[in-house]
DNA sequence: CCCTATAGGTAGTGTGGCTACATGTAGCAA
DNA sequence: TTGCTACATGTAGCCACACTACCTATAGGG
């Protein structure tokens, strides 16, 4: 897959991933290329930051805990990401509906 | 629907709205407006260099003519534009594929 | 002892759609 | 005749954000 074709939609990625567990950032990426069957291999300079955005923005809430020596830090969803979650996945169907319309010629 | 959520996406709907017709501009404009029931509404300095873009890599080519006093550049796809337009619909079918799938919680 | 997998992180870059602006014609209304 | 709207094309510069490249550290196997 093209890079940068996921610009504005990595949000909704790791949301999504996070839906009803809990993770922490490696095993999010790791998540995130089995459920994609590889498809997706996101880049540690990319998973992170926006990890930290989203718990800025009130969407996850982390914690660390120690596993076998390793620190994690482990993400969740808050109710504020639940929603912000539901809302991703409306925009998402909208986002297919217009664009998938326009490239099949609709109208 | 979101800002920047096209990025990586207008070429190919740039190129479809062109397959099976020559258009200027802003009836581009117009046209994507049309299909896409409001829905997408960019701006002129988002579409006029963007075709320019496309004209330089060979996916489009384009001439002047004047109607009703008001001059024109009329596009329309070349070979190499068709067949951009046919992977930009793969692609997109994979894309979609990709996120729905993880957004849906497959796999 | 080194290499790999696991785990987390930052700094800086680059792309590309966006805002804002500039230019000009045609036509209608006040 | 002035002004507004629709039509029509274009450029300059900004900024968000995913990316590349890099750094640190532990556990375990060869």
């Amino acid at each position: 897959m093209k890079a940068d074709t996921l610009r504005g939609h990595l949000d909704a990625l790791l949301l999504a991933v996070l839906d009803g567990r809990k993770l922490h950032g490696y095993a999010i990426i790791e998540a995130l290329s089995l459920r994609s069957d590889g498809a997706l291999d996101l880049p540690t300079g990319t998973v992170y930051p926006a990890l930290r955005r989203l718990e800025r923005a009130g969407y996850l809430a982390s914690e660390w805990d120690v596993v076998s020596g390793r620190k994690r830090r482990t993400y969740r969803l808050t109710r504020a990401g639940q929603q912000a979650l539901a809302a991703e996945r409306a925009e998402w169907q909208e986002f297919t509906a217009v664009i998938g319309g326009v490239l099949q010629g609709g109208a």
